[in-house]
RNA sequence: GCGCCUGUAGCUCAGCUGGAUAGAGCAACGGACUUCUAAUCCGUAGGCCGCAGGUUCGAAUCCUGCCAGGCGUACCA
């Protein structure tokens, strides 16, 4: 029988009952747990049927309670108040979930109610004058996690990461490196590419303060890259490598993955075509100063204090291209070229208003799937002393705080080795994961429209409601289950009867909720609720480990059946992990 | 001004498709390692769920108004 099997069978039995009581059949009832463990191991509350019955929830209650009969699976009901709470036997309950979740194995929690659509998750998207900052952290775990989440349930998912390569900003590093650089390069300097042309960014900005015609140089320089003068073009591909470079590095150190690249300065020339044929059409228009504007629909964006429709600008009088206008073509191209059904965007709230203009000038030049297109919208990354404000040095760099939390673990891992029998490898090894999934976690716990107030302290703290918890919790299992050998997967031998007391039941029910947690996290691209799910396993596994022996326990059938269920908790938690793009560890 | 987001324990946050006594982590205090990994567990303390109305048998949750903070508000990205 299988897990949706027996919910059947416990609601049906509860349908009938009802029928047998009041004469019909209940319209709609839902199998919840009980707020906690000693009232049943299922609920089922009355509620929606005391409109249907015209009678009170306690009344209706007690009337089905009659007459239902125990059988082979449901072991007694019992009342409380408007609440069916229902009690399977043991060996059904345990034996069904645990045999069910051990043979799914890394599939359990996986659904296809994506029915196979393709689409496409766009995050990340960096400039190409600076190193990656937290902020682009927090983008790149919730880009992977909801990617993962996406693919889990069922949807085929291409990963892109838009490069905003092209620009003052970027004119900007090139100009100082080429006045000041003197040939310096990041093997020179013994930096990472992205924080070489990083300094000449700073750097541009600091003689920009005393002397303002460089500013002006800046515009020459653009105009160059845009006329494809060979030299500034030359410079733009060599600066812009070395920025590649860089992030590939931090990409694989945090665990970030791209199927596509697109970058603006290809797409930013084709944005006037498409600008070109809304003009023609006369969806797009020109506005007295020449701009190419869009009027935006006074039904959904209101209006001017004049009265005038809102409007977007497309193009600048002298022909040059803005940020939406790349952006419309990037979104034609995805579709086009990847056959999407759906195109996500994971970029910041600030953001909003924009991408609701996109999508709306999509809608109108006759897109359908302009509808299907979502903006994954999340929350800024706050300083304790403000806003994260790069220009202003007032940033935390991705990759010094993934090497500051990677010694942290290091310094953690050795402590608890005090003989030194781990290699540095091992080490190192433990401490890339331990310390990527503290960072992950921590971004990823709290729901994408909150706004982080980073806390330093917090953001390294192993302790808790954090990624080395869960992991830790992996990892004690892994041990039991080492020391077990395989007894574990002899599950014919399991006398599932014998388990059921107050910590076991608890942490059935964790596993059990977690295809549906993986449900919620999707529908609402919102990863946070994986990571409180996971936690939530991870303390109740501890809560049981701390009460219960394992290995030692009473007799050898209790110990078979306790290895089913600590193996099918460890495969929900490496699942819930992996979905956040944290691993796990064998050992800690 | 308008739009979106946020307001729950000292701090950081869950809970928000209405339902059983509002939960967790951190911080504080007290306890548990000759026992499967103490990155753990147990206990104590800590709440006008921003305020005021409304809907409902029932509201942290839904509606309205207000207050506070953040972000945005064509011709930056």
């Amino acid at each position: 029988m299988s897990v949706q099997k027996l919910r059947e069978t416990i609601l049906n039995k509860i349908y009938r009952a009802t029928e047998k009581a009041l004469g019909q059949i209940p319209e709609h009832l839902e199998l919840d747990f009980p707020p906690n463990t000693d009232l049943g191991h299922f609920a089922v509350g009355c509620f929606p049927l005391a409109k249907q019955f015209r009678q009170s929830p306690v009344e209706i209650a007690k009337k089905i309670a009659k007459k239902i009969t125990p059988d082979d699976v449901i072991q007694e009901v019992n009342i409380s108040g408007p609440y069916l709470n229902i009690n399977i036997f043991p060996d059904v309950l345990f034996g069904e979930f645990c045999s069910e979740i051990i043979s799914k194995n890394n599939k359990y929690g996986e659904s296809s109610v994506g029915q196979g659509t393709r689409g496409m998750v766009e995050y990340l998207s960096p400039n190409t004058n600076k190193p990656l900052h937290l902020g682009h952290l927090r983008n790149g775990a919730l880009g992977m996690s909801i990617s993962k989440i996406l693919e889990a349930t069922g949807h085929w998912v291409v990963k892109a990461n838009l490069i905003n390569d092209r620009g003052v900003h970027i004119c900007k590093s090139m100009l100082a490196w080429k006045r000041w650089g003197s040939g310096s390069t990041p093997e020179s300097e013994g930096l990472k590419g992205d924080h070489f042309v990083g300094t000449w960014y700073v750097r541009f900005a600091r003689e920009a303060d005393e002397n303002q015609t460089i500013e002006d140089d800046v515009q020459i320089m653009l105009q160059q890259w845009e006329a494809d003068d060979p030299k500034t073009v030359k410079l733009w591909k060599t600066m812009n490598n070395w920025v590649y470079d860089g992030f590939a590095e931090t990409y694989k150190n945090f665990g970030l993955e791209f199927n596509v690249f697109y970058y603006e300065s290809d797409t930013y020339k084709v944005g006037k075509d498409v600008i070109q044929k809304g003009l023609e059409e006369n969806v797009f228009s020109k506005d007295d100063h020449g701009n190419t504007v869009f009027h935006l629909p006074v039904a959904e964006f209101g209006q001017e204090k004049g009265g005038e429709a809102k409007k977007v600008t497309l193009l600048r009088p002298d022909g040059t291209s803005l940020y939406i206008t790349q952006d419309i073509a990037t979104s034609i191209l995805k579709i086009e070229e990847h056959k999407l059904y759906f195109s996500i965007y994971v970029v910041g709230s600030e953001q909003e208003h924009h991408f609701k203009c996109l999508f709306q000038i999509l809608s109108s030049l006759g897109y359908e799937w302009a509808k299907d297109c979502y903006h994954l919208s999340y929350g800024m990354v706050y300083l304790p002393e403000g806003k994260m404000k790069s220009r202003e040095g007032k940033i935390v760099d991705a990759d010094v705080l993934i090497a500051e939390i990677k010694k942290l673990a290091a310094d953690e891992i050795r402590q608890r080795d005090p003989e030194g029998r781990l290699s540095d490898d091992e080490i190192n090894h433990r401490a890339e994961k331990i310390g990527i999934g503290a960072i992950k976690f921590y971004l990823l716990r709290v729901r994408p429209t909150q706004s982080i107030n980073f806390d330093p302290a917090e953001s390294i703290s192993f302790d808790g409601f954090t990624g080395p918890y869960c992991q830790y919790a992996y990892a004690r299992i892994f041990g039991i289950l080492t020391k077990a050998q395989d007894s574990a997967s002899n599950l014919q031998d399991c006398d599932f009867s014998l388990l059921g007391n107050a910590e076991e039941l608890l942490l059935l029910q964790k596993l059990i909720q977690f295809p549906e947690e993986i449900n919620n996290a999707v529908q609402g691209f919102n990863p946070s609720k994986i990571a409180v799910h996971i936690f939530n396993t991870a303390k109740a596994f501890n809560q049981f480990y701390n009460k219960h022996h394992v290995l030692r326990a009473e007799n050898e059938k209790l110990v078979t059946a306790r290895l089913a269920l600590i193996k099918a908790t460890a495969i929900v938690l490496r699942k819930g992990l992996n979905l956040l793009g944290i691993e796990v560890l064998e050992n800690m």
